[in-house]
DNA sequence: AAGGATTATGGAAACGATTTCAACAAGCGG
DNA sequence: CCGCTTGTTGAAATCGTTTCCATAATCCTT
């Protein structure tokens, strides 16, 4: 079962190598009847061109990578699915590889990316170790587009081009919304400080505490740096100890999960003796009794934009383009947040 | 900024390009020597690989494609990214492409992965439409594995390498429990038949049911075929019927979602006038108010046999090796099954 | 109708690797 | 010391395309 090439649609067509390519290509100087004549033949022997020979010979191989923590977190795999979407759409083929957040991992993929001549990658770094690895890559030529984190944040005008998510608006509109609503002693409890959305979140939380002169220490504002798994005993810990938040706000289905298992096991009752707001808002936090407040925004457009900014870099429109864009955060005010009890 | 190239550690080391290929590629036939100075030179120079002249040139890819119908549904990313970590263990590299159950995309993307070369592919066809496109890549020399589909169930002896679950199992057990509970009437809210999965459940079901001498028809079995986003609707019809389900089993994440929402819609409580059993064990099951009884079989595990099973064809072990890896499921005993109450 | 400008065609050289083959060196037994 | 085997090395072919360049053909202009 051998594979035919376009040297057999060239002899059955009586015509040379050049011209079946170049009528295959659409290129220009092709005569009707040659076009005609290729496409009959390349048809009729069910011609299909090999990629590799074509991306060896042109340089680009019409796929992107993307580099993402965990594809098995289904905020991740939406983002991604619309930028397959897209890519696909304009003739890209994309490759994801989840690195769980591992630098080695991730700079051995890029790597690899590179050696297998991707145009162009999504990147959601992990941390900010790699980000030697993301200039090589932009140095050698390829185009990278970086998911809601922010490697260079302090670099001034040669910003990366990035898709961000402007969680700090976010976290003030829920941080707002429950000292409106009498809280004074909130837990958040969230990701790893050293990524951007976590960063942004705590420092719209500290904002808004600061703008109501309410002093963050007496607060309780709380941190957790913890691995999301541990959730669970997390919570049990901060609710038993004394000075217990009347609020808390959980990142993502997981971190949620815990905390609703936590409240339940100590026969709390939500919204009446803690109220709960989730960052994200998923299929738990519409459907779980009561229905739970959340902080939403939209993953597939995270995952178009960058689709569409990639696009627009291996379009070669650098010039004039935006580098950036910046997607808003709603609260979705549902029934899982009341005023605190008498304390 | 030029890519360097074996040309390039050839000078510089002052051997010839076959000399280098062969130290590179850990060939027999290599002095000491040359070994030595062709790594020497190629760590200086910062050389690597291009894997597309060498695939052009082997004939093989070192990429595995991956057909899936929704890589943003939990179950799906969950396999996928099982999968992923073994193959890039063995050294391929996963690409992952979105169908939607449409035939069309899926041959789409079949055939790009043959012109890409792909080395093999896991695909869970959306429906029997594209038979004739796996049959053509085997025939091409493309290894395929089938997730959890059978497309070519009658055909005997020369069936398809595939890992299968036990949804047949894991469905009689379930009705067997509902059944014992006291449960006459129980609806199935299951997607579309043509799959696999469904339609093994609903054997399964009807097995148990006439096992015990139950008439299926005054049972009020209900199948349902409606996309998985009007579960909802589609519930409370159902509900407020004459002769309405004691139980309902509710496949996944997003019908589960919907008829938990329709039960508190009617003021149903759940498990005391509604039973409900979930067909996968997600986050939600395991965290609801009450916790969902589920039927639960592991996705990680489908996704490591499924990549066993591919690597075995890619090394060419065809011989003794298995087929097909059949996956078992377990009934997760919760809080939201009881007796009926009486009708 | 001739000359120059444009356009269609085919030959051959890339692209960057692997692999075959022949040449050459060294080791070894007799 | 010769012939044979074994082991190293480099030149060249190859994978399937695209593209540069030279040449042949056609068109337009005066």
């Amino acid at each position: 079962m051998n594979v035919i090439t376009i040297r057999d649609v060239a002899q059955a067509a009586g015509l040379s190598l050049s011209s079946v390519s170049r009528a295959l290509n659409g290129g220009k100087n092709v005569s009707a009847r040659v076009a005609r004549d290729v496409v009959a033949a390349a048809d009729r022997l069910g011609y299909q061109p090999d990629f590799l020979a074509r991306s060896l010979r042109t340089r680009t191989s019409g796929m992107v990578g993307c580099l993402v923590s965990d594809i098995s977190n289904p905020l991740n795999a939406t983002i991604v699915q619309a930028a397959e979407a897209r890519l696909r759409e304009a003739g890209y083929m994309l490759v994801v590889v989840s690195t769980g957040n591992d630098p080695a991992r991730e700079r051995a993929a890029a790597l690899e990316f590179r050696g297998r001549r991707l145009d162009g990658m999504l990147v959601s770094p992990g941390s900010d170790a790699n980000e030697k690895t993301w200039r090589e890559l932009v140095a050698g030529g390829t185009a990278v587009v970086i998911l809601d984190r922010d490697p260079l944040e302090g670099d001034g005008d040669n910003r990366w081009p990035a898709v961000l998510v402007d969680h700090r608006a976010g976290a003030k509109a829920a941080t707002r919304y429950l000292i409106g609503l009498g809280h004074r002693r909130i837990a958040l409890l969230t990701a790893d400080e050293r990524m951007r959305p976590s960063r942004e979140r705590i420092a719209g939380f500290r904002e808004v505490f600061a703008e109501m002169g309410i002093d963050p220490a007496g607060a309780r504002l709380c941190i957790q740096a913890s691995p999301m798994d541990f959730a669970h005993g997390h919570t049990l810990a901060i609710l038993r100890a004394d000075g217990a938040p009347t609020a808390i706000v959980a990142l993502g289905t997981r971190i949620l999960a815990g905390v609703l298992r936590a409240a339940r096991d100590l026969g709390l009752s939500v919204p009446r003796d803690l109220s709960v707001l989730s960052v994200g808002d998923t299929d738990l936090a519409a459907v779980h009794t009561p229905a739970i407040t959340a902080l939403r925004w939209s993953l597939e457009d995270i995952g178009r934009a960058a689709a569409e900014l990639l696009l627009q870099r291996l379009r070669g429109d650098v010039g004039q383009a935006q580098h950036r864009a910046l997607l808003p955060v709603d609260l979705v005010l549902r029934d899982s947040c009341a005023p605190p009890a008498r304390s």
